[in-house]
DNA sequence: TCTAATTACTACTAAAAAGTAGTATTTGAA
DNA sequence: TTCAAATACTACTTTTTAGTAGTAATTAGA
């Protein structure tokens, strides 16, 4: 399965915050510590702040930290990084539903149940463990 | 779930072959029922033939049509339109398995499974079905 | 053998995604 | 109050993907 490389960034990002909840983490640190460039990770940071994904502190000592509140999910993520292009059709047609149906919408239809039901769906704070 | 555009091409042009297994489809033909911009559909065309993964005649009266005893999955067209990205870790990370896991690794494993038993290792023309 | 309709090939342009550069703004602490 | 370290903003460059243009090669049939 193929996901944008900004996405697998932003999953990565938020593991990490999920595992440094005390205190707030650096663009600095974030980048050397996921391998991600500088800027580019600068500019999606900025886009989670401003979408309330993450909460920023400016200034000196300042950084990033998740919202204690806040539910993210991996389809909240997808939507974000991808555009809203998470289209339930695996062809891209606008109407494909049970009663219009594209020729994929039964071999689809399970896998697709399934990445909703297990993933998407899911809470990131809840389906992120520890590496091993 | 987001496929790339020459994916969800390709799986409507196969589709279609299916549906039209006596005789050849032009070009022309798959072009304008499929709605698929010509010039990029014949480059991808090439492409498929030049892979066997379907079978091309050449001059007047030529065309294109699936070969009888060849067995398609969807992880091959994967495969051949999106590059080998069809990694199973869904941060890229290249090792990440049962040893050694990735953050999401325990997450994504059931709908990665799902996908992979139910469609990626299915033949498509078992799995393609009539439009509705 | 000539022609028209087809695939194959080569090279280009446009759009989108990824990555880079420089500067402005913010802010805790010396 | 000044400074250093951090995020925010604007604009650019590079790479990849999508799409276009023109021509060559192939081939069935008149």
């Amino acid at each position: 399965m193929v996901f944008s490389t900004t996405t697998q960034y932003a999953l990565k990002i938020l593991a990490y915050l999920n595992e440094h909840k005390e205190g707030l983490c650096s663009a600095k640190t974030l980048s050397e510590e996921l391998d991600i460039p500088y800027k580019y990770l600068t500019k999606i940071m900025t886009k989670f702040t401003k979408n309330e994904m993450i909460e920023s502190v400016q200034g000196r000592y300042g950084g990033f930290k998740l919202i204690d509140s806040k539910i993210i999910t991996i389809y909240d993520i997808l939507k974000l990084c991808d555009g809203d292009s998470a289209k339930d059709c695996i062809i891209g047609k606008i109407e494909c539903n049970e009663r219009k149906r594209c020729h994929y919408h039964d071999a689809w239809q399970k896998p697709r149940e399934s990445i909703k039901k297990d993933f998407l769906d899911a809470d990131l704070k809840g389906c992120i463990s520890k590496e091993s």
